[in-house]
DNA sequence: TCACTGTGATACGTTTTCGGATCAAATAGA
DNA sequence: TCTATTTGATCCGAAAACGTATCACAGTGA
């Protein structure tokens, strides 16, 4: 399976915990988000890679905020995001593979 | 003007000063994004907002990481990336609004 | 001068996302 | 039971990203 899509579940799912979190229903969030109900819909199963625009929308429409960091500072930051042992899967982990599929 | 250009201008910043701190030209993080060289120029330049799995690819080839994280944390996250009083710009910054434009 | 490299920029055709509309399945509550 | 809500899923046309090809311009070095 492509990394890429396994990425995109990865982002789905934590859309989706955190949706279910606050309390939401799809419509709600693609409302918030300024998209339609079956474009949320294939964002949270992973089915479709959003444009960069949607995903920052959904994000802040979730409470969330998409950032751009340094792939040796990624340990670091969900060690932040979790300080107690929480299983909470804080973003979508690297891989670390660097390049391309 | 949208609030999602300007996200757009800073990634495409973020990613600019990035590869030119790896010593790299377009050309080679398009190829090791696995996109052509005027598309990754559309990214650097905010003139397209890409695709959720090309932003991924790009960040990869650059040694970055796209993370989903509270928006609560940014300010925290973001002191953790310069501890110096660094102006590094190490994400977009969040603005804080929460819903869409 | 010429050649080479890196970048800016455009055009065309293909692929994919997107909004809107529609229907079905599952769940909860009266 | 019946009804309403939520979610899964599909189709269509429009809009946008995408690859490829192409050209121009600035800089560098032979």
């Amino acid at each position: 399976m492509k990394a890429e899509a396994e990425a995109l579940d990865m982002i789905g799912d934590h859309f989706r915990r955190a949706r279910l979190a606050a309390g939401l229903t799809q419509e709600q969030v693609a409302d918030l988000a300024g998209i339609s109900r079956p474009r949320y819909r294939d964002v949270e199963t992973g089915a479709a890679a959003a444009r960069a625009t949607t995903l920052i929308n959904v994000a802040r429409a979730l409470g969330l905020e998409m950032m751009l960091v340094p792939q040796a500072m990624v340990p670091a930051i969900e060690a932040l995001l979790s300080p107690e042992g929480e299983d909470d899967r804080p973003a979508f982990s690297p891989q670390a593979e660097g390049d391309d599929e």
